[in-house]
Formats: C-alpha cells, sequence, structure tokens
DNA sequence: GAAAAGTTAACGAAAAGTGTTTAAGCACGG
DNA sequence: CCGTGCTTAAACACTTTTCGTTAACTTTTC
C-alpha cells in the first residue's frame, strides 16, 4: 500500500550494483545463485521501464493528438511534420528540430533503425508545445 | 512485456474521467458497478502513485534529497533556496539560477504556473552537484 | 583462450494484484 | 429528505509477478 514498484530483493540488488559489485558477489551477500540475482535485476529494470512508460501515458492525457507519423518516415523530416501539424493549431512547439529527433530517440528507441521510422508514432502535444511520443 | 502499470481497463476509465464523465455515465459505458469504476480508478491512481515513486528511488539512487520547494514559491527564489541548501552540505551546485530555472522548468512544466510552484517539489543532489526534481 | 561476469530458458510454489459484486457509507445541493 | 456523485470494505475467482533452482549459453576481461 505505501511503497514503489519495486520489491525490497529488487531495491537491495540495484543499491549493490550502484555500489560497483557484480551479481556474483551480491549472489554470496543475499545468499542465493548469480543466475536469480540476474533475473532479479533484469525484473527491476523492467519495473522501472515500466514506470517511466506509466508517467508517458499519463502526460499524455492532457496533451491532444497531433499526427502520427508514418512507417518509413525518415527520422530528419519528423520534425517539420511535427512543426507544421503544430502551426495548423496555432501552437509553438518548444524543441528544435534536433532536440526533436533527440526526444524521439530517447523515448522510443525501439522505432528507430537507422534514419528510418519503423513503427508508427503517435504524436502528443500540450497547450505549452510539449511533445509526446504515444 | 511491453505496457506500462497501468491495465486496459484503468486506462480506459482515467479517459473517459478526462474527458468529464461521472463514474456513473462510464459504468453504463463499460457495463459495470460505479462502484466498481471508483475502484478501478482508486487503483489507478494508486499505480501512477507507485510508478511516480518508483522513479523517485531511481534518483536517490545516486542523489541525496537536499530540500522541499514548497507550493508557491516564487520561480525565481528557487535557485537560491537551492544554492543556500548545497551550502550547508559542501556541495557546489553545477547549475547558475538561470541553468536551474529552466532545468525545473523543463523537467516539471506541471509544476509551473506563470511565476509560481504550484506543487511542493523535492530537490535531490547528487556529490557532483547534479540536480533532480522529484 | 581461460576465467569471470553476465544472460537465458524452463519450471514450480508462494505472493501480490485485478476485476467484480454486494452492501453500506459520506457530503451536498435542491 | 431525496438524488447524485463518490468512497469504502469484504469476499471471490482469476492472472501475473516474484524468487528461487538447475543447467547451459554468451560476453567481457586479462
Amino acid at each position: 500500500m505505501k511503497d514503489g514498484l519495486l520489491t525490497d530483493r529488487q531495491m537491495e540488488v540495484l543499491r549493490y550494483r550502484k555500489q560497483g559489485l557484480t551479481q556474483q558477489q551480491i549472489a554470496d551477500i543475499i545468499s542465493t545463485s548469480k543466475a536469480n540475482v540476474c533475473t532479479i535485476e533484469k525484473s527491476a529494470m523492467e519495473n522501472i521501464r515500466r514506470a517511466k512508460e506509466t508517467l508517458e501515458f499519463l502526460y499524455t492525457l492532457d496533451a491532444t493528438q497531433l499526427c502520427t507519423v508514418p512507417t518509413g518516415t525518415d527520422l530528419f523530416e519528423v520534425p517539420s511534420i511535427i512543426f507544421r501539424e503544430a502551426e495548423k493549431i496555432n501552437v509553438k512547439v518548444k524543441y528544435d528540430t534536433i532536440s526533436l529527433i533527440n526526444r524521439l530517440r530517447e523515448s522510443r528507441a525501439q522505432c528507430c533503425k537507422a534514419r528510418q521510422v519503423c513503427e508508427d508514432i503517435v504524436v502528443y502535444i500540450t497547450d505549452q508545445g510539449e511533445i509526446y511520443f504515444g
């Protein structure tokens, strides 16, 4: 009822990891196998990923859908698409071309193969010009 | 393997809620009781709380909590608060006044209405003077 | 190229989370 | 006082997560 997503075990492993210990060393400390430490660490990372995704969803809740960038679009064309659409609804995008591409790659790495968008990407925008990728 | 924390049901309810529907109206739409809509919405909020807490933990992993900037603080006073607190623990903040305000606005747009902080903001700092807003 | 570090797959038992119902409760405006 | 909107609690069936094992596999490091 109180805690976050991570279990005690998961936090424990992450803390030891941050200190630079190997999985084997941690396994010895908490008396289990290194394979187990690996899976605990992995599921911790998965939980963190899900936490991030959850908050992203929250943002899209008070953002409106701007447009969809279709599969196959050249990565470098994405910003101008976004700028054009934002102009239509009279919102000034908060980012420049480079920042937009970086943001896209950070939040949707799976969608960016080389210079191509390899999955349809829904773009959201807030009144303040904040951009999210759905 | 893909999704965030929220279930389809929870997202559905949150979306309808954002549109301004009452729990009863939503209950009719998705064919269940209003009590159920209430619990679904509640657990959605709980999941969001947990997602936030999880990311806070992540920051605290290599940062320590510095202070809390209370709701209503003037935006332009935030940097001096942070500098003062950082001095207490003998850490030099990596950013100047302007950069700090910009960083705050970038990472916590929802918290900055005009010149006021409209939500308590927890500030974290690393040994290297890196600043995070929780 | 060998040792150490890390990953993966398959499986099981225990724990936690989810959607639902029913039935009761609070607050508030008309 | 009634209706509306919302919350709560207990109980249930059901699904997902978690932690653990063993044993093989890949990557990194010296």
